[in-house]
DNA sequence: AATACGCTGTGTCCCACGACACATTTTTTT
DNA sequence: AAAAAAATGTGTCGTGGGACACAGCGTATT
């Protein structure tokens, strides 16, 4: 969109390890393990609206973010899209398939021109057998994913439509929201129409647009066009909390 | 309840190393490494009721079933009891504060008298830094895990609770059912009651009686005292997908 | 400029399900 | 066996939120 500058194709060597060297599963590898991951790393540049991989389809690589936004979505067998990701500079993805040989639970679209790094899984695999180092830091990633996920699991039938669809706004704020005043406000850009929105949290359409429009009536938010400020987060919090099954006898709230 | 056998607790060497070729995660590994780790797993029988780890506390020990039910549950804030998993004969738990060294997310508790294998997580961790086979074996169960979690996650919401319901029941059918008629019939022995189903798929005790009473009535299951004899599984399947959030427009299914 | 299509707002109706209130049954304790 | 506690069954009422219908709008297409 309004990304313009070039897209960096040329990095030197040294330029690579350091980028390496931010990503979490491979911040606790030895130099020359980063130098053998980066030669088999290959970048490959797509558009705006590419396609890396399609749900289903058999492919096993894994790729790393360098430049840019790509995002994974899902769809229903209603054909609706559902779960969404969206993955940024420095972020991994792919690696289920590398892994596990199984077919892509997802369709990865890049939603910005971008630059990613590309490694065969079988490659990936080899890398992982012969660096128990980086096999391990993997197996912690997974773990803390599967903590997170598992949580979110577990909470969601908890929630109301209106507490999930706070849940899942929060969640998108923390990974990808632009802040704007520490603990207060944020901007939160994600491309999703109500839509969206709707089948993210099960709920129809029509409702999500009311329950925004209550909450920007209320001054908590603002929405337009896909974009959504957040001018009160703790408020948010707060009320997402509150939405919680057996939650709701307690705390005199008046509004 | 019923469980008057002994268990066993002096098993032959050869016998442990059979039972863990039967586990996932080892069915690959050499038999030297099984024998390595078998020594490294100490039983530990516990009764009906134990709490074998406190949702969080620091302990970080793996949990290998030997035989009898554990039960992993969490609290929610509310202090509902949210019951997540169910965990008998060959089946690991405990395995992600061993790997992450992060508090326990969930309580484990003992549903019947048991037999547990258990290994310390320093130990466990230096097995999987030093046998490359099992490193990577965790991180495909991992990945199997985190699949089947995320795909569980996007669905919960678009079910109403009578789904919710048949899609949980339907999942411990299939990990802990007992066959009676193979595609037809299957006896399911949870020791939840119905407060516990409630809190699992986020919906009220009375309104999960009265879900279970009408499919009762329909001849589909039976429920008794925490005992589900499910006489048409086919049926619940099909009741489960025609509740599925967007497929009520269509299949002009007639009850 | 005109037609069209995708997104967003809002009203109206109605049912799935939560809240509460008890009755009844089963299990546990003494 | 009696008493207490836990689990289950059922009625009544209120409401969150789904279904449907249609009215703006904005922005592509011709």
């Amino acid at each position: 969109m309004g990304l313009d500058m070039k897209l960096p194709t040329r990095d030197t060597q040294t330029e690579n390890i350091k980028f390496l060297k931010t990503i979490r599963l491979f911040k606790n590898l030895a130099d020359s393990a980063l130098i053998s991951l980066a030669t088999d790393f290959s970048p490959c540049e797509c558009a705006k609206g590419d396609i890396l991989f399609w749900q289903g389809d058999t492919s096993a690589d894994l790729y790393l973010v360098r430049q840019g936004k790509v995002r994974i979505y899902k769809m229903s067998p209603s054909g609706r899209e559902t779960s969404i990701n969206i993955f940024s500079t420095g972020d991994i993805f792919g690696e289920f398939s590398a892994i596990d040989r199984q077919p892509r639970s997802a369709t990865a679209l890049a939603l910005t021109r971008c630059l990613v790094w590309r490694m065969s899984g079988d490659v990936f695999v080899h890398h992982l057998r012969t660096m128990s180092d980086l096999s391990l830091e993997l197996n912690r990633v997974l773990v803390s994913k599967l903590r997170w996920t598992s949580e979110f699991a577990e909470t969601v039938a908890q929630y109301d439509a209106a507490g999930r669809l706070l849940h899942i706004l929060l969640l998108y704020n923390q990974q990808f929201g632009e802040v704007l005043e520490a603990g207060k406000s944020y901007r939160l850009e994600l491309g999703l129409n109500q839509d969206d929105l709707a089948s993210l949290v099960g709920a129809r359409r029509e409702w999500v647009n009311r329950l925004l429009q209550s909450w920007q009536r209320q001054g908590w938010i603002e929405y337009k066009g896909g974009k959504i400020v957040i001018h009160d987060i703790s408020r948010m919090m707060q009320e997402r909390d509150h939405r919680l099954d057996g939650d709701l006898l307690e705390s005199p709230t008046e509004d």
